[in-house]
DNA sequence: CGAACGATTGCATTCGGATGCACTGACCAC
DNA sequence: GTGGTCAGTGCATCCGAATGCAATCGTTCG
C-alpha cells in the first residue's frame, strides 16, 4: 500500500527500471510485448509515475503558477475558471496563488513560485518595478494578463483599455450626457489607470469629478451617496463590480437608474450581465484573452529564445439597461 | 542565471552542501556564523531551495490538491477563494483541479493528483463508489467538503442539509405558504439530494411538485415559466444560483417576487446577497467550514492513524426580501 | 594535563525516474 | 559466412536536497 516505484514495477514485470521509465515517458523505445508486461504490472500495483522525481531530470514539472491579485472584484473568479480550463486542455496543472491585492505579498508569492519549478507563470498582478530583477531570476516563461510590461520584457495579453474608456465616454456624450462622474479603480492598477485616462479624454468638459474606488462592490456601494450629490446624469465606473455597488447604493437612496442617472461598468463580467443588473459595460473578450495567454505561454516554453509577444484585444460596448445608449 | 543549487551556494559560502541544506530546513543544527555565510551566499546567488527535490526525501511537497466539481453554481468560486486563504495560512500551496461536473472526469483528475505527491486532498466532488479503491490507493489524507462519505472512511465537513431544507420548508408553511414548487439540483449531488429530502419532509401537503434543475443560474431562468404555471405561492430552489435565475425568469414573465410568489435559495452565497436579489436563503457558515476542512486535513497529516472525523455545521435561515418570512 | 563531551561539520547515501552509453541479438546485403 | 544496421535492453549515473553517521574541534571536568 505504500509507495509504488518504477523499481517495484520493473521487478514484477521482470524487466529493468529503465524499461519502465521508457514505457511511461514519451520518446521511449520499448518493444510492444515489454510495454505490455510493464503496463500490466503497473496496473496491478497501481503505479503512477512520480512527476516530481521526473521533474528533477527533465526540468519540467507540468505545473503553471497562476498569480491572481484577488481584489474583491468578482471578475477574477471568472478569469481563474477560464484559465483552469485552458491550462487543463494544454495538459498543465494549475498552482494557484492569491496576493490579496497587497503589493507587499507579491514578493512572498514570487519566492514560493520560485521553489516549485513551475513550467511557466500567468499573472494578473501588478509588480513593483523593483521586483523585475526577482522575476528575471525566476527565469521562467511568464505571461501577464490584463497588465502590460512597460519595458516589453514580459509577454502580455491585454484588452485595449484606454480606447475602451474613450469609446464608452464618447457614447455617453453622444447620447446627451454632459455631467458625468467617474469612479476610479486602485491607483496602482494598470487597467484602472488606462480606463480612467481614456474616460477623461473622451468626456472632456462633460467630466464633473472623479472619486476613488478600489474595484470592490462595497466601494461602489459606499460611493453612491457622494457620487450622486454632484447631480450627475451619468456615472462611469471603472469596473463592473463597482457599478453593481453603485446601482445598489443608488437604489437605497431612492435614485432611479437609468431614469435619473445612468451607470456604466467595465469588464463585461458574467455577474454584471445578471438580469437584475444588466449593466451597460465595455466587455472584454475574456475567453479569447485567456486562451491566448495560455497559448503564448506554451509558445514561450517551446521556443524560449523568441522575444515575448504582446497581444492586444479589442473589447466592445455592451448596452444593457443601466445606460440605454 | 541558470539554476542555482545548494552546491553552488555551498561553494560560494565555503561550506558543504549539507550545511546549506541544514540552513534551509527546519531542524538543522548550524552554527550562527555558518548560517550567516550561507544566507549571504544564497541571497547573492538568488538561491531558492527546490521543493520538488526536497519532496523526494521528505515525502512532503507542501501542496494540497483541491478538487472542485465546478457546476455552474456561483458558489464554488467563493469556496475556492476561501480555501486559498486558509491553505496559505497553513503554509500549503493549492493545486487546483476542476472536474467540470462530469463524473467521468473524476478518474482522470484522481490520476493526475496521484502523480503529484500532494500532502493532502480537499474535494467538493462526488465520487462514484467504484472510485473508492482508487482513492484509497492514493493513500493521502483527504477531506470532503459538503460531501459525506457514507462509509465514514474519509473525513468530511458538511453543513446540516436535510435539517436546513426542513427548516426552510417549515418557515414557509408557517408563513402561510401552501402551494410550494421545488427546483431540485443534480440528481447525483449530495447536498442537492439532502436539501430536497428535508424540503419535502417539511412541506408535507404544501408540496405541489418538483422540477429538475442543475444548480446553474440558467437552469433557474429556464425553469421559471414551468414553475409558475402551477400557480405556486412559493418556489424553493435548492441553491442560490438557481433562485437568482428563477427570479430573473419571473421578472421576464411579469411575475412579482415576493408579491405574487416567494422564492428562496440555499447556500448563503455572496452573490445571492447582492441587494438587487437579496435572497431569502439557508446560509451555510462557509468560512468556518473551509477553515475546519483545512484544520482536519492538517490534523490527518500530523497523525495519520487517527480515524477520520466528520464535522457537521449548522446553517441558519437568512431572510431577505424574496420571501419575507 | 589528559579524557570525556557536546556542538558542528562533511561524507556518502538516498529519494524516484530519465537517459547516455555499451551491449545483445536479429536480420540483411554481399 | 562476414560485416553492418538497428531495434531493444540494462547499467550506471545524474537531477537537488535531506540525513545518518563518523570525524573534527574547542571545551570542560577530574
Amino acid at each position: 500500500m505504500a509507495k509504488v516505484t518504477s523499481y517495484d514495477v520493473a521487478k514484477r514485470a521482470g524487466v529493468s527500471q529503465s524499461a519502465v521509465s521508457r514505457t511511461f515517458s514519451n520518446g521511449g523505445k520499448v518493444a510492444a510485448d515489454t510495454r505490455a508486461k510493464v503496463l500490466a504490472a503497473a496496473k496491478a500495483l497501481g503505479y503512477q509515475p512520480n512527476v516530481l522525481a521526473r521533474s528533477l531530470i527533465t526540468g519540467q514539472s507540468g505545473m503553471v503558477a497562476v498569480i491572481v491579485s484577488q481584489t474583491s472584484s468578482r471578475y477574477y473568479p471568472e478569469i481563474v475558471e477560464l484559465l483552469a480550463g485552458a491550462l487543463e486542455r494544454a495538459g498543465k496543472k494549475m498552482l494557484l496563488f492569491y496576493t490579496d491585492g497587497r503589493i507587499d505579498r507579491v514578493e512572498a508569492v514570487l519566492q514560493e513560485v520560485g521553489k516549485y519549478q513551475v513550467d511557466g507563470i500567468i499573472a494578473t498582478t501588478q509588480f513593483a518595478p523593483d521586483k523585475r530583477e526577482m522575476i528575471r531570476a525566476l527565469n521562467r516563461p511568464m505571461v501577464l494578463m490584463n497588465r502590460l510590461d512597460p519595458q516589453g520584457e514580459f509577454a502580455s495579453v491585454i484588452c485595449e483599455q484606454t480606447l475602451g474608456g474613450a469609446q464608452m465616454a464618447a457614447a455617453l456624450v453622444n447620447a446627451g450626457r454632459h455631467r458625468v462622474m467617474l469612479l476610479s479603480g486602485p491607483k496602482d492598477n494598470f487597467v484602472a489607470r488606462h480606463r480612467l485616462m481614456g474616460a477623461m479624454d473622451g468626456l472632456g468638459s462633460a467630466h464633473l469629478d472623479t472619486l476613488a474606488g478600489d474595484f470592490s462592490y462595497e466601494s461602489g456601494l459606499n460611493a453612491a451617496h457622494q457620487l450622486v450629490s454632484a447631480k450627475p446624469d451619468a456615472i462611469m465606473c471603472m469596473n463592473d463590480s463597482m457599478a453593481m455597488g453603485v446601482i445598489d447604493g443608488l437604489d437605497q437612496l431612492g435614485v432611479d437608474v437609468p431614469g435619473q442617472v445612468w451607470v456604466t461598468g467595465f469588464d463585461g463580467s458574467v455577474a454584471g450581465a445578471l438580469a437584475r443588473y444588466d449593466l451597460t459595460t465595455f466587455a472584454q473578450p475574456l475567453p479569447d484573452m485567456v486562451n491566448n495567454s495560455v497559448e503564448l505561454l506554451i509558445g514561450q516554453m517551446d521556443s524560449p529564445d523568441e522575444s515575448p509577444q504582446s497581444l492586444v484585444h479589442q473589447g466592445a460596448l455592451r448596452v444593457g439597461k443601466t445606460a440605454p445608449l
